[in-house]
DNA sequence: GGACCTTACGCTTTACGTAACGATA
DNA sequence: TATCGTTACGTAAAGCGTAAGGTCC
């Protein structure tokens, strides 16, 4: 069975007639009836009862109807939503996150998401560092969101955000006693000392 | 597009490699790599990323894949029921009937009908005989159940069961009275006599 | 060099249009 | 006789296979 057979097949039991039919799928009558014959005998059926007078369509054909709508409706949908998955417009993406990353760069970038590319969906993952860089490779992930991982052949790596990191220490560690320790700014805050310094430092 | 490519789609998605689908569809590789363009080329998509070393699904292919899948089976489903359909083990039967006939002569048909057509669906319409041949002869009925009904022009009709009239009078009308009038057998009941006669006297 | 997808080309099959035929009212 | 579906047949298009070309390991 071929769609181009389905499509003439349709057109004849709208028309009734297979004259109206090939004019309205722009093709002269033989290759028409030729068609619904050939139709008729892959699926073992007569589909219409026809004389020089009438064209209905049997119980077969009335059966094969909605069938065949249906299966050229679904045709055209997927060819056409097909083309706005290539586009970009229609789609899925799968992110996985280190669950740190929920807290404010997953979120965010929903948001964006869903204003910017209201037809992507997003398939969240929280994985460790390691799981997602396993599940890159073996493209179970398209993005990851991750901290500090070491760079990786195949991958590509964008750096988000620069966080700075905090070590709190009691005060009387000798570290937070030492001014001379490198740290970029401190502060005494209940009896620990609070340092701070960026990544990039 | 046409259900030969999303055949030929299908199995190149499945195999991830143009010359073992060849070998599945019983066809030399060339003819394949067209198909598959001319296919591509409808969508407006590119479907596979294919290098000499591997074949890939895009993100479009990937979205057909599941859509080409059913519509394969939908078109072999429709095949194999219409085909069904057509030798009468499957399908709907339109049933009018006269309410009185509902007490035994639907019920019991529709007993049977399951038993021996269990494919078969009927759907049921209780009318007046009138309705009945006025639907018939529109072809929105395929059978009818009446009582008594004129012989009509187009309509086959089959007896189906001939019944008794009974007449119920009062015990001293004339014709209770009179035992000459051609009742087959009568009683007294209660103050009436109770008179029956076949149809076909 | 080998594996694999693609392009080129000749041949077979399929599809279409015109014309002739058959059936029905 | 007019209408309409079917069959016959010549031509155009599509599909396929073999052979050659390109690219990536």
């Amino acid at each position: 069975m071929e769609l181009r057979q389905l499509r003439y097949f349709v057109a004849v039991a709208e028309e009734l007639h297979f004259g109206r039919a090939a004019a309205r799928l722009h093709i002269s009558q033989p290759p028409l009836t030729v068609h619904i014959k050939r139709l008729e005998q892959t699926v073992g059926a007569t589909l219409f009862d026809r004389t020089s007078r009438s064209v209905q369509l049997t119980a077969a054909g009335t059966s094969l109807y909605p069938r065949a709508l249906a299966i050229l409706d679904d045709v055209n949908r997927a060819s056409a939503e097909v083309g706005l998955v290539a586009e970009g417009q229609v789609g899925q993406v799968r992110l996985g996150f280190v669950s740190s990353a929920s807290y404010e760069v997953v979120p965010l970038a929903l948001r964006e998401m869903r204003e910017e590319h209201p037809g992507i969906s997003v398939d969240l993952e929280p994985l460790v560092t390691g799981e997602q860089l396993e599940a890159l490779m073996q493209h179970r992930l398209d993005l990851g969101v991750v901290r500090d991982a070491p760079l990786h052949p195949g991958l590509d790596f964008v750096t988000l955000r620069e966080e700075r990191i905090v070590a709190v220490v009691p005060a009387d560690w000798r570290i937070a006693l030492d001014e001379s320790a490198g740290l970029g700014t401190w502060k005494r805050c209940s009896g620990y000392v609070v340092a701070l310094w960026s990544a990039e430092e």
